[in-house]
RNA sequence: UGGGGCGUCGCCAAGCGGCAAGGCACUGGGUUUUGAUCCCAGCAUUCGCAGGUUCGAAUCCUGCCGCCCCAGCCA
């Protein structure tokens, strides 16, 4: 995908890679086997594709599986719509799961008995310190904890008080179910983490047959070595964790015991990844909705238009390391352009229109001009292309006054209609106001694009449509959602930041004729505009609504500024 | 002042004792009926800093400095 050329030099291997490789080659393991581990309580976005496309890529890459698998611990925060959204998310992104969808909340039973298991062996306790007396004896971070007074409770009152709790018999947050590790554990985490809380909540998918509910910790670990996970990749904040990861696996009698590994969540600059903040800018009504298509929500992603495999390309180009990294948003947009541009066909559209009357065109008349779908690739054939006295072209395609080099239309000039003919400025048309309604041009017939005799050159080709058959459209202009790389990191609120263009919609625009076959999911590039694709929501065949996926890379742009 | 991580070009990132890959961005030039694409060229005497070991260090040692994460009965 990425840069596939000639000299192809083998892109070098990440450390994960190595790993694996290390651990294919001693034997450690026959096949390697991954899992992807959202919490259902969210929309996927930008940055859980990292995660997906680094489980499920190793996964493929080594001929090993990967599992889905729900992290379900929380009956209070997790709902059972949010997996319908996060599998086809996943599966948009074109990975698959086979029959490996799990709940961590299927391993319930398991898990409980394991607890059972740890609090035989003296390794767990109830305790019956309330949420404030617990974190008062947890000490700081330079200074250890103290030992609960419950800790030192014999198996037997565990194991009773255990059931109980299971029972329904303590109240929330009347008792707790803790390791029995170290209080004095320079790792926080150590120091007698809780592993089961009381929580009379309907879950999803167990209801209300349990009232006490295992921590992440404890849970994910042993979830992997019961799925036959042989690594375990997580993110940075979770290399505390580890080690507590594994004193679970070795106290208890799992049958495998996997490596976890972290790397460095995907960050990009202009975007937000915080879930609290999302949810803001939807609940605030600042966007409209989670697929909103200026939202780095992979839903929204996906209705503006980005094609997964730019966004797989640039989880590809980013790399997999340990350090902290934030990426330009422009590598994401080359990403896009670099998947868009030979495969998008082409087509013409004006944004923000002027009629062009071409006066020595005759009255009347009109032509069916033969357009190919792509200069560069012929294969994806032609459409054709109306063209008559009137047409419309680009606002910004006439001026009045330009500046030097610029070679679009203005008095005096002539430039090339794409695909059509080169016309020769005569004269603008006012309103009583002074404003320019129309503009007057000639064409030369012998410049026809294609069979033209003309030997004649212009220095600028503008695109357009015809007046009478393109037919009118919402055109909306997405860009970044905040104005700032980093509204996150600011005094200000981040909201603050939210760029009001991050969607303008053009209502004026028009369409080419060949466009009305164009389908929500279908890409295609408006020539000399950027890539675009109907709206999945609002688009209908009578009344288009496109989306802007990605601009062009404009020079001019930039030479001006 | 505890513990765990990370510091190589503007943004990423290879490199693992033998003398700084690659991508993106940027800059110049060429092609072009998209100021797009494509092509070609340029772009770190230097690897957070300071010492040390060595014939030789981004790579080993020592000491500093900077940044991130951890005190939920969240994940």
């Amino acid at each position: 995908m990425s840069s596939s050329n000639e000299n192809a030099v083998e892109k070098p291997k990440h450390f994960i890679q190595h790993i694996i490789e290390a651990d294919l080659a001693s034997g450690k393991h026959a096949r390697i086997h991954t899992r992807f581990p959202p919490e259902p309580n969210g929309y996927l976005h930008i940055g859980h594709a990292k995660a997906i496309c680094i489980n499920f890529g190793l996964a493929e890459q080594y001929g090993g599986l990967c599992n889905l698998r729900f992290d379900d611990t929380n009956p209070e925060k997790e709902e059972a719509h949010y997996e319908q959204a996060i599998e086809a998310d996943v599966r948009w992104l074109g990975f698959d799961w086979g029959e490996r969808l799990y709940h961590a909340s299927d391993y319930f039973d398991q898990l409980y008995q394991f607890a059972i298991e740890l609090i035989e062996k003296g390794l767990a306790y109830v305790c019956e310190l309330g949420p404030e007396e617990m974190r008062a004896q947890r000490g700081t971070l330079t200074e250890p904890g103290q030992n609960s007074p419950y800790r030192d409770r014999s198996v037997a009152e565990n194991l009773r008080l255990f059931e109980a709790m299971k029972n329904g018999e303590f109240e929330e947050g009347k008792a707790v179910l803790r390791a029995k590790i170290d209080m004095a554990s320079p790792n926080l985490n150590l120091r007698d983490p809780v592993i089961y809380r009381v929580r009379f909540a309907e879950h999803h998918a167990t209801g209300d047959r349990w009232c006490i509910y295992p921590m992440y910790d404890y849970t994910h670990c042993i979830s992997d070595a019961l799925e036959g996970i042989t690594h375990s990749l997580c993110t940075l904040e979770f290399e505390d964790h580890r080690p507590l990861y594994d004193w679970f696996l070795d106290q208890v009698s799992v049958p495998c015991h996997p490596q976890q590994i972290e790397f460095a969540r995907l960050e990009l600059d202009y975007i937000i990844t915080s879930k609290r903040k999302l949810n803001q800018l939807v609940q605030e009504g600042l966007v409209n909705g989670w697929d909103d298509p200026r939202m780095p929500t992979l839903s929204g992603m996906r209705r503006r238009g980005i094609p997964p495999e730019a966004i797989r390309d640039l989880i590809d180009r980013v790399g997999v390391t340990k350090k902290k990294a934030t990426i330009e948003l422009g590598l994401l947009e080359t990403c896009v352009r670099d998947w868009l541009g030979p495969r998008a066909p082409r087509y013409m559209a004006v944004l923000d229109p002027i009629k062009v009357v071409i006066t020595n065109y005759p009255e009347g008349e009109e032509e069916q001009l033969d357009a190919p779908l792509h200069s560069q690739n012929p294969e994806m054939g032609t459409r054709k292309l109306p063209f008559g006295r009137e047409i419309y072209i680009e606002r910004d395609d006439f001026m009045e006054d330009p500046p030097k080099k610029y070679f679009r239309l203005k008095p005096g000039g002539a430039v090339r209609l794409r695909y059509a003919y080169i016309i020769d400025f005569e004269q603008v048309v006012r309103d009583e106001s002074g404003r320019i309604v129309e503009i007057h041009c000639t064409y030369d017939p012998d410049t026809r694009s294609g069979i033209g005799t003309s030997e004649r050159k212009v220095k600028g080709t503008i695109h357009w449509v015809p007046a009478r058959a393109s037919q009118p459209a919402r055109v909306r202009l997405i860009d970044r959602l905040f104005t700032v790389p980093d509204p996150d990191r600011r005094d200000e609120p981040f909201t603050a930041f939210i760029n009001p263009e991050a969607m303008r919609e053009m209502p004026e625009a028009r369409l080419e004729p060949a466009l009305s076959a164009i389908e929500p999911g279908q890409p295609v590039q408006f020539e000399r505009l950027g890539y675009f694709t109907p709206d999945s929501h609002d688009h209908q065949p009578g009344a288009p609504v496109f989306n802007r996926i990605m601009t062009l890379r404009d020079t001019w742009a930039k030479k001006k500024s």
